[in-house]
DNA sequence: CGATTTTTGGCAAACGTTTGCTATAAATCG
DNA sequence: CGATTTATAGCAAACGTTTGCCAAAAATCG
């Protein structure tokens, strides 16, 4: 019954710009200029042409404008898989931040992970490689290549987030770890601190790396050894940040002389850490004093309330989605490729004056 | 210098198919079906043409496929909006086990917000009618309608999940909150709790109905008045979870006869709640039990350590995909339209029969 | 009022695939 | 070995837009 035999698609879907064409009583390309190019049409049609396509619901096809103009509308965000995903606070946060820039900037947001597995790589680079996305932003510190194919000449605009990487030519957004962390714990020092316990993230991961360089340059800056800190941690992924605290709290209670303060890189070590410890009879800041990176709400709510240096992530995104849709646009790429956007200590209980 | 004058891209990207072809020497629509319909040629050919395919790193354009077959291979996820965003623990846990389900199927997962502005319903109806995604999955209580178009009948397979909506006669994923609510109130009237206090979330919250209506169940099985639980809350949205706590906490100290079990519907309000009523003297599980919603890891680490009702996220998720997929795919949709995982209580220190 | 410029609208050719149909080559059969 | 079936490959027409170019109409000018 159906004349056309070539028929693909399995419903009519909807209105067609043809259909508003018709019942607007002008050409397809009409259409097509009233709706997207304001003043390149008479008024009295555009008018004539906007009540047609209001009256037949009519929503243009994405695909095909898509493969018309040779963009696609779609950014994707690249996640360290199963690395991050659900373990630092900071993520959704990132997520609806990103997301909302990008739609105010008529765009949409696709989720990428990339895990350790070359599926996961390929998938990504089809998506590069297909068209598929205009752009993508990266929390990941390794680009997906595959077969020759790589993220990094992929033509595609790529802004990296939380990591620098500007070393590999990859604006970057990112925040003072390493300033932060040598700021709190020179304020620790002030206090009286002499002996420090680190909770280390994954090993050489970037953010471990400059947040452990914080404490050392601090520790320089006051005359005191590297030995003054016992770094515990490290060969554990961040998303067992819980797992990571607990460990480091037996290993804390093997030391014959205790720190008294800690240094931790998540909020989430920071919180199983000092649950542990206070079942040994420690109390928080009396025995020790502890801060951590983050800035999750929940610490508020610990006992004590626990002190952490918040992450601006929801500028950190605004700031990404700027920084790419100003490269898609070809507006000159500011020469600077990294974008330092300043964390904060929020001071809370959980920071005191060595005891003795 | 351009012979093509109506290009549009500017870069000539990758590799076309019909750079495949000639390589190979064979014709466009030959590549076509040996990529993708494996038996419709010749194994020596399709040798041939996957070997030029990889050679060039061809890889294919995926708007140009979807237009010609009238569907994409984008599900999109509504969230609502800042409603939910961050508040709860869930929604990481959520997006990664759906996206990590819609990958193995060949999909890819967009992020939709759905704010209560005309804005986000009309962007979300956008992409519906616009043919850029196959389907959706929704976490949200109203389906975006405006200007006579409807998520309803946009003709997109869509699944709830977490809020039941059956009703509407959508597919919904969800888990056994009344009855694991139930049987908690239950195992607490058992341990001699006659007073309640419940932390409720957003009135009228499809959550809160379920979750209040268990408690209510538990109460009248025992042969218990509705007036041995006090409401508090209900007026802040999900997002603010910590501040339902903190000004619960604030009503519960003005309670003359005091309760001695509270049931929280997040984790977030509860962990607040604790936190400071805890300030005011009291002590838990001794003066006060308390057992909350979701199962955040966070809860092991309160001290003390917190009961709180799982949510089987990761299955939740698992689930949903396998309905939206299973609704693409024509499979007869079963006729069950409610699909049910159950939460399972995690008990820990915060529960304790009453003092006296 | 004729000539020139500016607006406005339409035609048709892309964009890069998929796929129905058809043509050829190979295989099978009587 | 000729006839019939089957496997394989190619042609060309879609899919629903955008946009360069041109033609007609309207406006402006001398």
């Amino acid at each position: 019954m159906n004349k056309n035999k070539d028929v693909a698609g399995e419903e009519p879907s909807g209105a067609l710009m043809a259909d508003v064409a018709r019942l607007a009583g002008v050409a397809i390309s009409t259409v097509s200029r009233a709706l997207a190019n304001p003043g390149r049409v008479n008024e009295k049609t555009r008018a004539k042409i906007n009540a047609a396509a209001k009256q037949l619901g009519y929503t243009p096809n994405a695909m095909a404008r898509g493969l018309r103009v040779g963009k696609s509308n779609i950014i994707m965000i690249i996640l360290p898989g199963s690395l991050y995903y659900g373990a630092s606070q900071v993520i959704p946060q990132v997520l609806q931040s990103i997301n909302k820039s990008l739609i105010q900037g008529g765009y949409n947001l696709m989720i990428a992970n990339l895990d350790r597995d070359e599926i996961s790589e390929r998938h990504i680079l089809d998506l590069a490689f297909g068209g598929s996305v205009r752009g993508a932003i990266i929390l990941s510190s390794k680009l997906p290549e595959v077969d020759g194919r790589s993220l990094a000449n992929s033509g595609l605009p790529i802004v990296s987030m939380l990591l620098d990487m500007s070393d590999a030519g990859l604006q970057s957004v990112v925040t003072n770890d390493r300033e932060a962390v040598r700021d709190v714990t020179a304020e620790l020092i002030r206090l009286g601190h002499r002996r420090f316990f680190y909770l280390a993230g994954p090993e050489g991961n970037y953010h471990d790396v400059e947040r452990y360089g914080g404490v050392l340059e601090a520790l320089e800056a006051a005359g005191l050894s590297e030995d003054s800190v016992h770094r515990s941690g490290g060969h554990l992924d961040y998303q067992h940040g819980f797992d990571i605290g607990v460990q480091a709290a037996d290993d804390f209670a093997e030391l014959t002389e205790k720190p008294t303060a800690v240094i931790a890189t998540s909020d989430d070590m920071a919180i199983s850490f000092v649950s542990r410890i206070q079942r040994t009879g420690l109390s928080i800041p009396g025995d020790v004093s502890v801060v951590s990176f983050d800035g999750s709400p929940v610490c508020e709510f610990c006992s004590p309330p626990l002190s952490t240096i918040k992450q601006p992530v929801e500028e950190m995104g605004r700031a990404a989605v700027d920084l790419l849709l100003d490269a898609i646009g070809h507006r000159q790429n500011t020469a600077a490729v990294r974008t330092v956007i300043r964390s904060n200590l929020i001071p809370r209980e959980s920071i005191a004056a060595p005891k003795s």
